[in-house]
DNA sequence: TTTTTTTGTTATGTTTGATAACTATTTGCC
DNA sequence: GGCAAATAGTTATCAAACATAACAAAAAAA
């Protein structure tokens, strides 16, 4: 969207006065912290947050793989099952049908997965992951344990799989 | 991206050999629940699939207010941090400054908040929530309260704030 | 057999996020 | 004071992620 000079009002609006009354006192400690008010108490913002610094991790941590997140987790997904369809392998990872296909491409177009008929039903796919995509994802699953480690550095006395069954219980609302 | 007909191979590929050697024995169980294998380990997928449905939730929650999150923390921090200008805002919630400038122009337009010059600096902005944009953040508020507390009932005996406490943490990396 | 559903696909659109470049202003430094 | 560097907001532009509609081939259901 190219926004027009028309839609950008550049006459500065009013409402509330500016009440900068509270800094008389402290003085409003100016370039320093805000204050993050409810947003604090929000999981859906520290949840956003996490998951970002997470994925950056991940990023720079596999970057040798040339792996994004959704691309390992296929492979990781077609190891461990082997002869899968596009639907099912989608459906696990939250990705709509015609952006797996794209991706899909990708992978196979990088030597990582194959595609065959299926069996008894000639529409359907039957992903497998190849011989290069398997060396590629064992590389990048042991970068990974890396990753994994610093992360439970983070959790403090908080167990690994207690966390992650709270957000496996968040996941399914 | 378009992708052309040369770009995605039609040819399927086979590198590993299909084996359903597996499913000899116990049927496959063809269309039931797939094996997520390492990623039922991985912070990240659960991080990233929970905080999606974490957003999910807070669409319908407040689909009447018409904000989205980005939206509904800055009047927020607006609220709370009356004059700061746009950078500081941007800062918190990790939107770059070109793509706060729309997003806040929307805002604007929509008459929530307002913007002046700040005194002592003619460049920067000072900005601050309007009546109409407290009255909708407070109806919103208040909304967001049966938001929060689904997300509690899902967290069985953990605490709300150390999970918030360890996402922070996470998030700080 | 006819209808409905499923699977993969294409095209297309929308939203989000990132980068580069520019102006105006302020700050730091000699 | 004068000049270089940094800062704030902005514009334009691009790329990636995500969503929808429509379609053909095949299978399943009626």
């Amino acid at each position: 969207m190219t926004l027009t000079p028309e839609a950008r009002p550049r006459v500065r609006r009013l409402g509330t006065k500016p009440r900068k009354a509270a800094a008389a006192v402290l003085p409003v400690s100016s370039p320093s912290k805000l204050d993050l008010a409810d947003l604090d108490g929000m999981l859906g913002y520290h949840l956003r947050r996490a998951q970002i610094a997470v994925f950056a991790d991940f990023m720079t941590t596999v970057a040798s793989s040339k792996l994004k997140p959704a691309e390992f987790s296929t492979l990781l997904l077609l190891q461990a099952n082997p002869g899968r369809k596009q639907a099912d392998i989608a459906g696990v990872l939250g990705i709509k049908r015609p952006n797996f296909v794209v991706m899909l491409a990708r992978l196979i177009e990088r030597g990582l997965v194959a595609q065959q008929q299926a069996e008894g039903d000639r529409r359907s796919s039957a992903l497998y992951i190849s011989e290069r995509g398997l060396a590629l994802l064992n590389r990048t699953r042991s970068l990974l344990e890396a990753h994994e480690a610093r992360l439970v550095l983070r959790l403090g006395r908080l167990d690994h799989t207690t966390l992650i069954n709270v957000l496996k219980s968040i996941a399914k609302s």
